[in-house]
DNA sequence: ACGAGTATAGACAGATCGGTCTGTTTAGGT
DNA sequence: ACCTAAACAGACCGATCTGTCTATACTCGT
């Protein structure tokens, strides 16, 4: 069970630094310390290792965004708290997602592009699943409604907007400036 | 000059499908109906081949959104049109630009995640040149100042996660979503 | 202490990768 | 009609890719 492990947190972190097709099965496998039979015993193709790597991701960030969004006071407090937590995450403040390159999701869609392709769902259902966790924290400011909704898409899209403008121009005040201007529309 | 045109048409197109690093020099070639040694005589290697292709997005790109934004009277309406043109393209009613699959520049810093790379600064020069155009028509409306930049921050970042959420998600109405709260924000 | 299950190293296969080289054919300008 | 430049097809190179196979060693419950 800890080799499994071993590899796919081994595939994630070079997945997610150099892209996926980018990195070979070899280098995982060197990289882990792992022989290459039990990769194969423990999974039946690269592609599902990949799947797996993704959904790794989906629990580590999503648990991790949850534990900073639930550490403040439902509602306003918890929102800004989602920003400062990405602030944290761009500028290199929480080990434990790895270095920023970006968000992982967003990159596998880029290589993986159909929507029905395992990966391209997975992470299709990760970002819904960060949807529903920002509409449960409007709901307790604005009640159940299209208006929460509409909030909460506009909050959603304003955090991937900081990621990307982060990952792409290196800009590390994004979400600083992104923080302000949700405060500004709670 | 029409072969490299050609070859450089036909690495966008199948780079922006499938991702960069699953496409071969082989595959592009045959789509392209080229020779292999008129390539290498027009690029030194498949890198040059990549810049040459975002280089040529960019363009693409960039000229098509500033046609569209420029198309209606400047400030806010420019500024909608903008959501206007960005709903047209994830709904595949753009063929210049191919079919949706994402931003290719996002796509492709998520391969080369490394801001001293060729191909990501080319991506991030595009991002801050989108940028400026959204900055120019705010400050038609604001005037010059920290205001109109905090605004354009917004505006950008928000058209960035609606190009996110519909690749990603599939969410086809994600343009007429910004559009809304991009007009309840002038 | 022994047998089963799992891990190891590494050779191997077949395909494909980016890139080079050769020799032939085509196209255009004078 | 001829010369030059460019494009052609495709063999070839060494490296790397995913995946298989073999044969050996370790580990652990009984």
């Amino acid at each position: 069970m800890s080799r499994r492990q071993d590899l796919i947190d081994t595939a994630l972190k070079l997945f997610y630094t150099h892209g996926i097709h980018a990195v070979g099965i070899n280098q995982i496998l060197e990289e882990a310390g792992v022989a290459k039979q039990t990769l194969y015993n423990h999974f039946e193709s690269k592609d599902s290792l990949v799947v797996a790597a993704v959904e790794r991701r989906d629990d580590l960030f999503f648990e991790w965004l949850k534990g900073r969004v639930d550490s403040k006071a439902p509602g306003e407090e918890a929102l800004l708290e989602m920003f400062d937590a990405v602030d944290d995450w761009v500028n290199g403040r929480v080990p434990s997602l790895s270095e920023f390159h970006g968000c992982f999701f967003i990159n596998a869609c880029g290589e993986y592009s159909d929507p029905s392709h395992p990966v391209h769902q997975r992470c299709a259902d990760h970002k819904t699943r960060v949807f529903k966790l920002i509409l449960a924290q409007v709901e307790k400011i604005k009640g159940a409604g299209a208006q929460a909704e509409e909030l909460a898409n506009a909050l959603f899209m304003l955090k991937e907007g900081v990621i990307v403008k982060a990952h792409v121009e290196g800009d590390s005040q994004a979400a600083v400036k992104a923080r302000k201007i949700a405060r500004s529309m709670l």
